[in-house]
DNA sequence: ATGGTGGAAAGTCCA
């Protein structure tokens, strides 16, 4: 079976693209994030004609996930215990969604961006991941053998091989020590990330902004990662990231990064 | 080749 994460930076933009690769990658599972669409407006029928479900979680045109599958979509689950607001009034956000296809619990995470330091969403970032971290572990706690999949858009580069120049992320977000240990407490609580096992690289990207030539300067991030519990990561294996889906006309700003897991 | 931001409740905010 093979299980994909990505960031589609708006579905209806992207919708072309995005059917023409699932029909030529033939993914069991799309986990997306960034879809910019309100759940009344995702374009159900068109996935549904390459013979996968849709669940959506999308308010407006800010954030949004979902989860495509072929091989089944059960319990599906909108937001994690714990998810923190953010607004004015605080509303939980449409960032994370979790559903259970061909045995793999699969959750679509879109983390919040942080913007700059000092800016209050990048606190809400750290609480953010902090409540993941203790809903992911509970997960775990109430049932060790589970497969589990956290996949999407994480904003942060664990590695400072991970972007395309430290020196240029010097006080910005996606690298700071918090993010960092955010993302790694993650792992405390029993999960592996399984995408640098496999693709061990350095400068190994999966998103390059749209500006100052960054794709073809190659100047990019890996930001887009995979946290597998353990029974899962015992049953990944191969990793690839999609580079040739950042090229050519109207292409998303990250590209999908695919699992092969041997699921019986 | 992969080309100088893009998407959206747009005229500004978000990334």
């Amino acid at each position: 079976m093979r299980v994909a994460t990505w960031n589609v930076n708006s579905i209806r933009s992207r919708l072309d693209r995005v059917l023409d690769w699932v029909a030529r990658s033939g993914v069991d599972v799309l986990a997306m994030q960034e879809t910019k669409v309100k759940d009344e407006a995702f374009p159900h029928e068109a996935f549904g004609a390459l013979g996968y479900e849709v669940a959506t979680f999308g308010f407006s045109q800010w954030n949004g996930v979902a989860i495509a599958s072929r091989v089944g979509l059960g319990d599906v689950v909108r937001t994690f215990p714990g998810q923190p607001a953010w607004g004015d009034p605080p509303a939980v956000e449409a960032r994370a969604l979790g559903a259970t296809c061909g045995g793999v619990r699969v959750w679509s995470l879109y983390v919040p961006n942080g913007r700059e330091i000092a800016d209050p969403h990048y606190e809400y970032k750290l609480a953010w991941l902090a409540a993941l971290r203790q809903a992911a572990g509970d997960w775990l706690h109430d049932e060790p053998t589970a497969k589990i999949a956290l996949v999407g858009d994480w904003n942060i580069a664990p590695l400072d091989t991970d972007v395309w120049d430290p020196a240029f992320f010097a006080g910005r977000t996606h690298v700071t020590p918090a993010e960092r240990d955010a993302f790694a407490a993650i792992a405390d609580a029993g999960f592996t990330e399984v995408s640098r096992a496999h693709l061990p690289g350095e400068h190994v990207y999966t998103y390059w902004d749209y500006q100052q030539l960054r794709f073809p300067r190659n100047e990019g991030m890996r930001i887009d990662l995979t946290y597998a519990s353990p029974a899962l990561a015992a049953a990944v294996t191969g990793v690839t990231i999609e580079r040739n889906e950042r090229k050519g006309a109207q292409p998303s700003d990250h590209v999908p990064v695919v699992l092969q897991v041997d699921v019986p």
